[in-house]
DNA sequence: CGCGAGCTTGATGCCGATCAATGCATGTGG
DNA sequence: CCACATGCATTGATCGGCATCAAGCTCGCG
């Protein structure tokens, strides 16, 4: 696994950084530009900022200036009730967005806290306004991506609202193995970057029925789970678990 | 395929619309604006649309045009598993918007129902597109509207995914009485549009413990319950409840 | 090596689902 | 007008899934 231990020693706010040569500009915010937009964008994404493991990107109540895009690295994203339970709302991997909860009051509306150590790209909100009213594409995919997080948020209500716990643990992993297949890795091995009380967070579930799931998956030959390593051994009946198949 | 509405004898497509003189313009779309900048808007919001109670505005599927404006009236969304089991993600009432789930692929990911007789503004969404790239104030106002639903997502995630059912329950009828209080009803009395299936359907729960839950507040001296007439007596223990508050 | 964070596994209990019966309001046709 | 059907809501009894509580276990690391 490509796991970016590597230690950064350096704050990193003026790396120079280019959407034109990143790998990930098919899954990004410059997915299908031109090379003309791509270069504008280039222009607004001026600057990087390393996170390390454990830390915050930003917290809720800061105010909201920049967009970030996972670079390399991966986040969780989480909000809380008044008496500290905490419901981990996204995780997020390169390619992803953040942040796109404090648009609406100017104020972050949930933390986000690296799981490792990251770096994201730093998209200033107002350039960003800015070149989209210049660039349809850029104005398009923008709202696009907005969306789509809309459309991700409802998946999570159907899954908290309706599904039982192997439902949304099998749901959960599916998601994941995907969007790691998209980003060139394999389907059918990863490694988890949280801990089980953090899916659990994410599930609605506490720690030990999260922990339990995995053992069943696993007593079942649907997975191999050691640790944080999973490897999927038998995806369609994980896939038939997601649905309301018995068994 | 698309059915929808096309049923109603009216089909009030001519009605003549604007948002510069409608008693919603503070809290729908145009929020805030300049009277030119109205002007413009009302340009774009030509028609309307009605659809009947039972009947669904658009379907999953549904190819997206527009973004509709609830004039009057009031909606479900709901999204649905392979096997049948339905979440309701959202209740809407004048002044909020609809559709936004379809920008992400042009295609509706949810069902709008309305739960009564109600009227939709309809919003070409080319058309807004274009007029945000003129106007900032639109724009800027648009993406907070997106915005904002995510926020309200990560507040129905953690409701969902860490609330016991009578926490949901405040929760859910404080956030209908103020939502009803900004539209200049009074925030203690109120007539609920949905079944408590739906309401069970939204908060993760079965009818039945969703009924439980009205009587136990009723015992409380929190609530009047009479079918669905409402009487909130005791707001401030509504509120404790939606906190961790024993009780 | 020993500590601690994270994980697994078992025993028990409770909250909410399920099953079932009844009540209540509205509507419809005879 | 009544008889009856229908949709929605209430309430009780029971059941089951997940939380909770409580030990150990594993592994990385100072």
């Amino acid at each position: 696994m490509t796991v970016s231990a590597s230690v950064v020693p350096i704050k990193a706010a003026d790396l120079k950084v280019a959407c034109s040569s990143c790998n990930l500009r098919e899954l990004c915010l410059p997915m299908g530009f031109s090379e003309h937009e791509m270069d504008r964008l280039d222009a607004l994404v001026a600057t990087r900022r390393s996170v390390r493991r454990g830390e915050t990107l930003f917290h809720v109540g800061d105010k909201f200036e920049a967009l970030f895009a996972v670079r390399t690295g991966f986040f969780k994203t989480r909000v809380s009730s008044e008496d500290g339970r905490d419901q981990v709302t996204g995780f997020q991997m390169a390619g992803e967005l953040l942040g796109l909860d404090g648009i609406s009051t100017d104020l972050h509306s949930c933390d986000a806290v690296a799981l490792e150590d990251s770096q994201v790209c730093v998209i200033p909100y107002g350039q960003l306004e800015s070149l989209s009213r210049e660039f349809t594409d850029l104005q398009r995919q923008f709202h696009r991506i907005m969306s789509r997080e809309i459309v991700r948020d409802q998946g999570v209500m159907l899954l908290l609202g309706s599904m039982r716990a192997e439902e949304r643990l099998a749901a959960f992993l599916l998601n994941l193995t995907q969007r790691l297949q998209a980003r060139g890795f394999s389907h059918t091995s990863l490694v988890l970057r949280m801990t089980r009380e953090e899916i659990g967070a994410y599930l609605g579930l506490k720690l030990e029925t999260v922990s339990r799931g995995f053992s069943k998956f696993q007593e079942d030959g649907v997975l191999q789970v050691r640790q944080r390593q999973i490897h999927v051994l038998d995806e369609a009946k994980l896939q038939q678990l997601v649905n309301g198949a018995e068994c």
